[in-house]
DNA sequence: GTCTATAGAGTGATAGAC
DNA sequence: GTCTATCACTCTATAGAC
């Protein structure tokens, strides 16, 4: 038979669009349907737990991409510096410089927080310990990297929802260039 | 008849309080019935405009209520430390030390906001100009001190999603700690 | 036949409007 | 309370690949 579906990643890129545009509750299978071109049988089928195994799926995607690009080389990096640079440019780029809210966080604003209450708390436990690892790495006391690693993802956060609000993306591009100055790393070009 | 119903500013009050737990999709009617003691006929009563209108008078009541214990002494002090240091204090009750979260923040995060985008510019501009306002007769450079307010709602945005993804409502305490000192306040008590 | 992927009618429950 | 629309979800049927 034809293969029409995209393969699970695609597929998860898409279903991830939706929650994020109408969040978990306004998020209908109608539109997931919709956007990904697949009936309820074959979300079905990928997803038999419904619309929470689809927001599992699609937060553990994410998470994935973040552990790929921004937790990993924050541990990995000889350079600490280059790490937590990395880091900004990666953030920067996956909210497209503010078009796009963090879903984990818009979730953890929500009523759904409690379905995925675990999850939400490891991404952004995880995100906070590997900067403060950096961060440590990169000279600052270990009690001080924890601080200023918790005050830069809250930061982060504050800028999207606070961009969003304004509808003004400007508004995330300071904070990011606030934050590169505020741990020390040279002024983007 | 007998009136049952509590008055408009306790009704807004109690409607608010189950949009903050549930998001905008997820109050249903039956939830705001349940949480007021109302029928669905008095609802439509007090809000002919239904659900939206609920929303639209619920923001407007949080708005009130920062224009009166948040904006107004930020404006008015003649000390404007003191208005400032008025701002932390009501801000950590507002949101019960982070035990609540920003209805309208989460509003912003959500598809809601194209409905109610108008009142949540208005409610985190007013708050940015004022402080930044108050930063400046404090002896800020203006633009300066529109960075440092901009800043500092961001991070108040950052923390209550943090403290709620974390469940660790420490982390809203430390933000506000820090964001004290680096506005120039003496540490509280 | 079996497996995977598909479509979509049909379920009861519940939504918001009135 | 009544209305209709829509919700998440189930189920049956069907396709082609093996």
């Amino acid at each position: 038979m034809r293969r029409i579906a995209p393969d699970r990643d695609q597929l998860l890129g898409i279903v991830a669009e939706v929650f994020r545009e109408h969040g978990y509750e306004g998020a209908s299978l109608a539109l997931i349907g919709e956007a990904t071109g697949l009936g309820k049988g074959s979300l079905y089928h990928f997803f038999p737990g419904g619309k929470e195994e689809m927001a599992r799926a699609v937060i553990a995607h994410i998470d994935g991409w973040f552990e790929d690009n921004v937790f990993a080389p924050l541990r990995d990096s000889t350079d600490p510096q280059a790490g937590i640079g990395h880091m900004f440019e990666a953030t920067d780029g996956y909210f497209r410089s503010g078009r796009r809210v963090c879903l984990i966080g818009a979730f953890a604003l929500d009523e759904s927080r409690d379905l995925f209450a675990g999850q939400i708390r490891d991404y952004f436990g995880r995100w906070i310990m590997r900067l403060a690892e950096a961060l440590a790495r990169s000279g600052h006391r270990p009690g001080e990297a924890s601080e200023l690693a918790e005050e830069t993802v809250a930061a982060i956060q504050g800028a999207l929802t606070l961009a969003r609000a304004a509808n003004d993306l400007d508004v995330f591009s300071r904070a990011l260039r606030r934050l590169r100055m505020r741990l020390g790393l040279p002024a983007k070009i």
